[in-house]
DNA sequence: TATTAATAAGTGTATGTACATGTAAAGCGT
DNA sequence: ACGCTTTACATGTACATACACTTATTAATA
């Protein structure tokens, strides 16, 4: 069933075909939850020759981090952007793929810790660069906008009214 | 694991323990996938309750908006927000919790008409008020900001630079 | 009209998410 | 040292997603 291009509609009128939105707060949230959705379907498939998912490139990216220093799995899964990701089963697919190794932590036993292999090194490199692209050719925003944007969306978080 | 509270850091910085940022642009990118992150959870959770997910949720929303006319797939298929959502099986789900019922199409067999059951209206009835709650109590915004912020989704998802 | 193309829905598979549970190791108070 | 709690990771299950493929039906066209 396909139903979308591969860059959908700008206007979220048009992407959800609706306007019956409570109020712009209402409508925000649901231009953010569509606008996450656009950004990571664009980066997915531009990931997807390299045979990497969104999820496995953020690990190696975050391995890439404290590379060439080892990272135990709790400090990968605090670092990821959606927190109940399943960081071991990613693992998994990424030591498959040999890309990273698994190995038992020496100070605390029950840590697994994680290093990326050369292999993994170089397939992130080069999906990295691909990865740069999207926000260069796709991602359409200066500087200041951006910045405006990023203060917005934390303001939005903000615990209390 | 549990490695995040129910409300989470506003500033992405502590959320994903990181600030190197290539610019602001790209920092905007993880922000909108954070935020999104982070409202759905609350949604989900919300919803719980009422033994709905958030995808189960606005498929029957939408339905709502079309009630008591009746959809078929396709139709619900391009309103919904995460646009490679699997509309038959959440369907399937839908109907053995007898919120909805699924009947052949008339006018063209191919199709699948799908209507809402009154225990699909009644729950909701039920679970858009606890939505609409958390917009009130956890989404932090004015119409103004929530306007502006609108805008610049819009702008970033446009084509060309 | 007969044949071919396109469309609608469903399904199979791999991956990921949300959350509960299991197991081993570490920490801690006595 | 002993027992209890906490932590780290793995795993089981239900649901969702991404995408390829199948089947039935409709549309298009030679």
């Amino acid at each position: 069933m396909h139903v979308h291009t591969y860059i959908c509609n700008v206007k979220l009128e048009e992407a959800i075909k609706s306007n019956k939105f409570r109020n712009e707060v209402h409508k925000a949230g649901l231009n953010i939850l569509y606008t996450a959705w656009w950004l990571k379907t664009i980066i997915s498939k531009e990931l997807k020759e390299y045979g990497l998912t969104h999820e496995q490139y953020n690990v190696l990216r975050i391995l890439k981090g404290r590379h060439p220093e080892q990272m135990c799995v709790k400090d990968i899964a605090c670092r990821i952007i959606e927190k109940n990701s399943n960081v071991p089963r990613i693992i998994d697919r990424l030591e498959l793929k040999k890309f990273v190794r698994r190995s038992a932590s020496l100070n605390d036993k029950r840590e697994t810790a994680i290093v990326l292999t050369p292999a993994g090194i170089n397939i992130l490199d080069i999906a990295t660069a691909k990865v740069n692209k999207v926000f260069e050719n796709f991602v359409v925003m200066d500087e200041s906008s951006a910045n405006t944007l990023n203060k917005l969306l934390e303001k939005i978080r903000e615990k209390e009214k």
